[in-house]
DNA sequence: TTTGACCAAGCTGTATACAGGTGTGGCATA
DNA sequence: TATGCCACACCTGTATACAGCTTGGTCAAA
């Protein structure tokens, strides 16, 4: 749960520096989870699905201890939930810890523009143009994953503004616990309705962020979090089935 | 990360439960992992010290396996800072952290109101004339570690009052993050205006529970919070040595 | 005396064998 | 055919041997 491996890195001794080039356990291990985490996220791994240490651990070419290590990590942060003799199943969420979460996260961004703020850099400004290309390609056939895509690379542009450095730390947790669950619902609606969303949202957001007012970007971000919120729970209680069952046996507290 | 251990056991399937008595390994990992993170907190782990895997094991009759599992998610959660060939250290925190902390802290408390409050209940009630007594019982002679037990017993009342899952998961981090580090500085503040302090506090939070004004609890908590804040900052820039210096090799993103 | 290399002890990281839990499918039986 | 039992396959949990890293002390050489 902390997003300082860069500074970690960058102060690394430099007498007795590991071998030029050589993958520090550190690194190998950030690498396979967020690798597991964006598969999650992207789907590619559903909720409900087992994941087997033994197979991850064949694919990576290590063995299970550093895979239990990424597991045990993504079960902390309520992606999995490990079952002794089952397996390593995603997690799925209920309509009711989706809504908590949101409403949460609408607060958190919010913060954003208070605690400690930073000023917008060129950077992201060309980060979130490419972005706005990129919704627009996406008019037209049905691309979830390609959608996943975007949004996880605007969340990086979003945390990329937050100063805080304990808020940057939930608000990624918190992104990733419930996206996925966002996502899962994209084949139901109307695609070009949620693409025309997703660029008013990043053109505003981009918009307001020429003009360097943080505030409005945050509010932009949270009226956009809010209706994805909305559809989801109008289209659950809407008539379909019942939200999916969740309930998680976890570590903590 | 998660807080929902009691509903994971509540449902176990009745038909072929544990052992009854049979301690569950996810109920060690817990013990253990509370029990050191107290000892953190209480400063018997005091920042700096090294922890080892090897003597933990012993003490806990388990192998270094299940011990390695609580220090990582320590190491997450920022408790302690993992380092090949040295052992587990137990963090310190610089000043700016430590203010991006309480910040945090104090924005999530204004929350607790507003995210699914919940009704104060007789235990609760209860619970809180007791941390007075308690309090009032600490005047006179220093005892830090009475004074830590009465501020994580608070921190426990506080939780059981918020209603928000994700919420309550992060209030519980935070706190422990950064409380051990206020420990530190007791000895050399004013014990009994401390005291006096805390039994106002408690008292004002207990008025305010009575009338069922949640929005005042966590008013009150929030000056409270500031109240440390301030008072650890004009310590650490009023002349005294450089604040601890602290930088963590990390795991996440 | 000072300095340098080197060795030993202790630590975490990894791989792996084994133990224990869980569900499934087949087989014997009513 | 229906049913209950049981062996088996696969999973995670634990213990442990070994590898790699870091530090501190020791000893020889300048």
């Amino acid at each position: 749960m902390r997003n300082q491996e860069e500074a970690a890195i960058a102060l690394r001794p430099t007498g007795k520096a590991p071998r030029l080039g050589r993958e520090t356990s550190d690194d190998r291990h950030l690498r396979i989870y967020r690798l597991v985490r964006e598969r999650i996220s992207l789907l590619h791994y559903p909720p409900n699905t087992a994941l087997s240490e033994t197979e991850l651990a064949g694919e990576f070419g290590v063995s299970r201890t550093p895979i239990r290590r990424v597991l045990q990590r993504l079960h902390f942060e309520g992606l999995v939930d490990i079952r002794n003799g089952i397996g390593t199943i995603v997690t799925d969420i209920d309509l009711k810890t989706m809504k908590e979460v949101y409403d949460l996260r609408m607060r958190l961004t919010d913060l954003m523009a208070d605690l400690s703020p930073r000023t917008v850099t060129e950077e992201q400004l060309a980060a979130m143009e490419a972005l706005l290309a990129r919704t627009k390609e996406l008019y037209g056939n049905s691309d979830p994953e390609g959608y996943g895509r975007l949004c996880n690379d605007l969340h990086e542009v979003m945390m990329s503004m937050i100063g805080s450095a304990p808020l940057r730390e939930i608000t990624d947790v918190f992104y990733y616990r419930v996206a996925r669950i966002w996502f899962t619902f994209l084949p139901d609606l109307d695609w070009n309705g949620v693409i025309t969303d997703q660029e008013t949202e990043v053109a505003e957001m981009l918009a307001a962020m020429k003009r360097g007012d943080l505030r409005r970007v945050a509010e932009v971000r949270r009226i956009y979090l809010n209706r994805i919120l909305s559809r989801v729970s109008s289209y659950l209680t809407g008539g379909h089935l019942a939200e999916p069952a969740a309930e998680r046996t976890s570590p903590t507290n």
